[in-house]
This record gives C-alpha cells, sequence and structure tokens, in this order.
DNA sequence: GTGAAAGCGCTAACAA
DNA sequence: TTGTTAGCGCTTTCAC
C-alpha cells in the first residue's frame, strides 16, 4: 500500500486537487467547512506531502552566495572544501552557492563587493567577515536589498542579522583553560597564549573565556599577555623561540590562533615539546600531525562540514520563513586528543 | 539562466528525450557515436541531473527497518528520539523507515523478528544487536532474502554485512584512559572500571583500550577488575558504595556502560565526588547534570543523531550500488567537559 | 536504435 | 469559493 496523495485526499474530501493545494499550503479563498472537510480527509488517510514532488512544481530554487576572507589558513580551505562537498545535497534542496573572497582585512574590498552584491542580490548570504562599523553598514545595505544574511565562524551581533553560526569562542576558550589546567601539574608555571589579533572578536573572546578559567580554577598558573602572531606561521615561531629561551617557566601554551606550524617548529627547535603542553585550535592536517607526535596535547575545533551544512539550513529556512530548531543548528565545540582523532 | 534540463541536452544533442535518458542511465541500445554526441552536450551546457526530480518519476522508495533492543538507557531513547527527528530528512530522500524493539539479551526473540522480517524483506536493515551465533544465523538469512544489513553502535564483524556505523570503542577506552591519567596527580591512586558485561562487544573493547593506555603511561595507577553491573543503576549504587569504603586509594572512576545515576548517586553518598575524577560514556540528562555540578570530569560521547542519519546514507548507497565516502562516515568519538557542553 | 507520449506528486494560472 | 489544466525535470512504456 503506497502512501496517500493529494489525488486521493481530493477523492475522500470530495473536492479537487486545487483546494486540496489550497488548504495545504494555508492558502486563503476556502470556506472553513471545507477546510475541515479536507484536513479531516488528510487525518485519516495519514497523508505526509511530498516535499520534493512540491519543490519542484513549486520551482522554487534558492540561491545563496557565501563570502570569505582569503587568509591562507588550513582552516579555510577546509571551509572551502566543505563548500564544495555540500554540492550533492545542496543540489538535491534546489540550492544555487556561489563562493566570493576578498583579501583578509580588506574590509574596503569587502565592503565594495557587497554593494555589488545588493545590485542583484541573492536570497542568503552566509557571511564570514570581522566586525567593523563598515562591514555592519554594508550587511544592512545587502539585507534591505531583500537578502538573509547568517553570520559564520564570527559573529556578527551589532549588524541585526540571523542565527550566528559558529561556537561559542568563550566556552572554547574556557574549555581550552580547563584542559591546559588539568593537564598540567598543580604546581606554579607560566602559560603563554598565542593569538591571531586581539582585535578579532574570536580571539578576544577565546581569551577572554581562558582567563576567567584560569582565574577561577587555577590560581597558581601565571598566563602571560598575549602573544599577537596575525595567523602567521614565521612570526609565532620567531616570539615563541624568543620567550621560551627567556621564559623557562612556561609549562603550558594555548594557541588561539593559527599559525600552528609555527608553533611546531619553535616546540622542536627549542625541545621543549614534552615539557611544554599545548592546547591549540581547529583539526588540520598541522594540528592532527602535532597531535599524533605528541608536541600538542589536545585540540579545540569546530567541524567545518557541520558549519556550512548548518548555515545553508539556517539560510533556507529564514528564506522560506520556517523556524530553525537551535539545539540542532548549534555547533558543538569539539575535543581532540591522539586517541579520538577521526 | 537557470540549469539546463534534459530538454536542452536532447535539443542540443538533436535527439530526443528517451535517447538522452538512455544516455544518463547508461542503458544499452545507443549507437556510440549518439552516446558520445549527448555526452558532448551534457558536457558543453554544464548539465547536472536533477536527483529529486529523477526519483520522483522513477517512484523508488527505500523500505527501511531498525531494530533495537528495548533496555530502558537514555541512550536508546536518544536514538529513538533521532531516528523520529530523521522523519524530515527521511520523507524528502523518499525512504521509510519502521522501528522494532526486542526484548534485551533476549536473542532467542531478535532472531524470531528477523525470521518474519525475511518474509517480506525490506531494502535495508539497521541493527544495534550483540554478536551472538543466533544473531549472526539470523542476519545471514535476512541478508540471503535480500535486504542490506548495517550494524549500528555495536559491531556485527562475523556475520558478513555492511559498513560498521558507531564508535570505534577501543579508541574510546584509549581517550577515556588518557583523559583520566592525566586529569590524576602523578602519584599512586587505583581505578575503578564499571561496564555493564564484558560479554558485550562494545564494553568489552573499551575496557581493553582503556588498559592499554593504561599500562603504556599510567603505570602509577592500579586499575581494578572490571564491576559488571549490567547497566542497572541500582546495582552500581550498591557495588560502588561498597567499594569506595572498602578501597579509601580510589582516585578515578571509568563508568564505560550505561546506569550513570546510580554511579552519581554512591559518590554522593560516600561525599566522594570531589576527590574522585570520573569518566563516563554518553551524553544524557543525567551525565549533562553530573558533568555540570562536577560530579563527573569528562563525557565520551557518540552522536545518535549522527549515528541515525549515517546507518541511513549507508543502506541507502548499498541499496543503490554507490559507494559511500568512509571518511564521511565515520563516527565520531566526541569529548565533553562542563565547558563545552552543546 | 530511436522517438512520442504518458505519467510521478505537487503547484499555479486561469476559468467558472 | 471552487475546479480545470498545464506544467516542473525526469523516467518509462510502447511504437516505429
Amino acid at each position: 500500500m503506497s502512501r496517500p496523495t493529494v489525488h486521493d485526499i481530493a477523492q475522500t474530501a470530495g473536492v479537487s486537487l486545487a483546494t486540496v493545494d489550497r488548504v495545504l499550503n494555508k492558502r486563503p479563498g476556502v470556506r472553513a467547512k471545507t477546510i475541515s472537510r479536507v484536513n479531516d480527509a488528510i487525518e485519516q488517510l495519514g497523508y505526509v506531502r511530498d516535499v520534493a514532488a512540491a519543490n519542484l512544481a513549486r520551482q522554487r530554487t534558492y540561491d545563496f552566495t557565501c563570502i570569505l576572507p582569503d587568509a591562507p589558513t588550513e582552516f579555510l580551505s577546509e571551509l572551502r572544501a566543505a563548500i564544495s562537498e555540500s554540492a550533492a545535497m545542496t543540489a538535491m534542496e534546489r540550492m544555487r552557492i556561489a563562493v566570493r573572497t576578498y583579501p583578509a582585512d580588506d574590509t574596503h574590498a569587502l565592503a565594495d563587493m557587497m554593494g555589488a552584491l545588493a545590485k542583484a542580490p541573492p536570497d542568503g548570504l552566509a557571511l564570514m567577515a570581522p566586525e567593523t562599523p563598515r562591514v555592519r553598514d554594508a550587511v544592512r545595505r545587502v539585507m534591505a536589498a531583500g537578502t538573509s544574511v547568517v553570520p559564520v565562524v564570527a559573529d556578527l551581533p551589532t549588524a541585526g542579522c540571523g542565527h550566528f553560526v559558529g561556537i561559542n569562542n568563550v566556552a572554547a576558550g574556557r574549555t581550552a583553560a580547563t584542559l591546559l589546567g588539568r593537564f598540567l601539574p598543580v604546581a606554579p608555571a607560566s602559560v603563554l597564549v598565542i593569538a591571531g589579533s586581539m582585535s578579532a572578536r574570536d580571539h578576544a573572546e577565546r581569551r577572554l573565556g581562558f582567563d576567567q578559567v584560569m582565574a577561577e580554577r587555577f590560581g597558581h598558573l601565571h598566563v602571560m599577555p598575549t602573544l599577537e602572531c596575525h595567523d602567521r606561521g614565521d612570526l609565532v615561531t620567531a616570539q615563541v623561540t624568543r620567550l621560551l629561551s627567556k621564559h623557562p617557566g612556561i609549562g603550558g601554551v594555548y594557541s588561539a590562533g593559527a599559525g600552528n606550524h609555527g608553533l611546531v617548529q619553535a616546540l622542536n627547535a627549542a625541545g621543549a615539546s614534552d615539557r611544554v603542553t599545548v592546547i591549540a585550535h581547529e583539526l588540520t592536517d598541522c594540528t592532527r600531525a602535532a597531535l599524533t607526535d605528541g608536541t600538542f596535547d589536545a585540540v579545540i575545533a569546530q567541524n567545518p562540514g557541520h558549519i556550512v551544512r548548518s548555515a545553508l539550513r539556517v539560510l533556507k529556512a529564514d528564506v522560506d520563513g520556517m523556524e530553525t530548531i537551535p539545539s540542532q543548528e548549534r555547533i558543538r565545540t569539539e575535543i581532540f586528543l591522539r586517541e579520538n582523532l577521526p
């Protein structure tokens, strides 16, 4: 017995297809009495609508674009790869995704790009960008042009746009601190924190959460001022090498940004991989290798595939005027040790 | 410019729809020359097939069933909930899922159920069951009837069925040991391991991995014999209470099975929550609460939603004779601390 | 070997 | 307020 269709409903309710469709889509122009007759039939037959067929007939396509910075970090490549991989699912749901890239830190170029977008506004925009006044204004313009905007990886709380898709970076910092504090022996030691730039909201939030937990639970550890290395491996190597020899009391490192290959290099050169406990961010070839050979002790990560799929779901729901289930769209802050590497 | 359809291909290749379809689906009865003409058109127009429309026309539906034990653990409820939640995605992909339940540990009942299934074999079966000869034979029978079988949560390596969907339990045990070993101070202490039953493959594997790492890295810790409590909270409470007072040297607990509420109760009653470090399995209301209030220190988990979706994808791919991408179907062994609870 | 035409389950003009 | 009808993109008989 195959599942009931609109025809079956029409027949048992004694109305036409069009009326069934009107009731199904809550369109006006049907007598209350007829509505309930149709609904009874729906109930009785246990009808569930074939979404694929509906979308086919509706000819609805979703035109989405992703805007990402072009910084050469591994995480960004993974994000891009995740977008390509979503192509299959994406085609099935009748959405088309365009990816655009702007020079990292050049918010002028970014604003221009978004201005151009507002000329031919897509249905939705997934945007990974720093939170500056210029960006905020550009976001407002695109939204005014009718595009749903969802911030990705880095939140844009003041732009008045959609549900943020990414991890809670304060929580990520707290997680890092908990791991570092518990992995280190209960004895005085210094802890080095490396970030890209403290003006990047996500890195600042990680540092904030990290400091909270350090103060709350690990008073015996001395947290040093943040080393800002702009996610550049060469700078990380230089600075860490310098500090490692200057402060022999360094027992832990929290790498909140990118450029981890520079950190690995500095630690190995100083022969410090064993005596220093390291927590880093994002699961990449580099951090995976460092975890495997014991240079790093834990990695905090957000799954690029989940981020992309969630952003797409959120945009689609927004365009369709549907609610999203927040608990389902929360991106998890993952923890990896050598033992649970995927 | 909307995307090209079979009509466009037919037109530019100068053939009919039917021929295009034959080429697209690699059906015989087309001259090689015509094939390449069609393929050229496909290439030239950048055609990508509309899977949803294809499935609609094809009238293909996937008839799947899930068989689960009826043990009253929270994890199983979550798994069931995940199955219901997958209904939306499931309908879209034209699959129908039936859920059947057997009395836990009653492999006779399970075998009967599977025998009945073989009478009207579904396209696919996701099976969570212990690995016994009877079960193995039942699986073989269902497979002989033409059903694709994928083992879920607990592997069935000797039954010759599909790709296992679940975590690597040896790795999970190793992860638990690493966390416990690194969280505890470097000093002699005893470690208690609680499992449901060592004849359950997953629990035995966790214990194996746990012991490996304990031996490799944490020789100063004494791992006690496994406490088998059959996932029953009351038994856990009784046994743990007894051991806690008998062995004051217990500094860590690894709870590899269910019944965690019993463990929480015993620890609280003994006032031991602070001095004992606890690692447990599965993220449930109980373990979440214990993590939040500091009774538990970490939880190792597998995501029920991922398991269900992955099992469905694997079954569908198998039925369609498609390859799955193993890396995409690997279920992650997740780690939760209080700080990164979702 | 190839093509014409009738659907799949649903939506949306346009009539009535 | 309701019904008729022609599709959406693809598959599949059945003729030629």
